[in-house]
DNA sequence: CCGGATCCCCTGAGATACTG
DNA sequence: CAGTATCTCAGGGGATCCGG
């Protein structure tokens, strides 16, 4: 990578935004993130099995992990009640409130595309079956 | 999970929201595909080491998995050229553009809120500390 | 009885070497 | 130069056990 600037500008890409990514947007970008985003952002509060149901699908690991990582960017708030059957529930911040207003375009985006990308698998597989 | 629905609404989810989350955020939301989404609307048309340079430490073959999903998805244009040094290119399509365009938000919320994360995860960091 | 921590297994990501 | 094959190993999923 010596000389590879004869095409390219000198700083093709802006390295604070790739840093910001990287921390920011790489945890952030998991899609078990963007489920609880979006299933707190409806339901509200919720507890930790109950939320798990409406992830469909996740594991109690996959889960706990999802929300400590949440509560450590400050998306969500998890509260611990002492009792006897523990309860503990998690509710999004004003920070998690928006970042699931910014994925609000992408929803929008994917119920608007959601037949164009159907045809495009099937024309690309298609094209791979006898390719 | 047979008799779950004693607390829940009927339907606490919209399906069809669920299964569009699951079919198509899922494989957008990875990592991979959010840079290469993000690489591709800055620079135009990349050949793939190029773009596989800009988007920083991704390894070939995760360049080509993720590559070849956004190509089945409809995201980009793969052009192979049939030359003696094998050429081939990537160029965002319509769809893809479109996509990047609804990513916007999100790396703007990143970028107004960085700050407000670092916080967080401090403050997250000391209250684990003594825990 | 719920939240979650731990163990084990297996998929899948990363690095390297090789081919067209 | 673009992509594939192979190896290795971290990380995710499932089951089970523990603390409150």
């Amino acid at each position: 990578m010596k000389h590879n600037d004869r095409t390219a500008p000198a700083v093709p890409l802006d390295p604070a935004l790739e840093q910001l990514v990287r921390e920011l947007i790489g945890p952030v970008a998991d899609k078990w993130t963007m489920v609880a985003l979006e299933v707190l952002e409806q339901e509200g509060r919720l507890r930790f099995t109950r939320l798990g149901e409406l992830m469909g699908g996740i594991s109690q690991k996959m889960l706990t992990k999802t929300l400590r990582q949440m509560e450590a960017d400050g998306l969500v708030e998890r509260t611990v009640y002492a009792v006897v059957p523990p309860k503990v529930d998690y509710e999004l911040t004003a920070l998690g409130r928006s970042l699931g207003a910014a994925f609000c375009g992408v929803w929008e985006w994917a119920e608007a595309n959601r037949a164009a990308i159907g045809a495009a698998r099937a024309a690309f597989a298609a094209r791979t079956q006898r390719a």
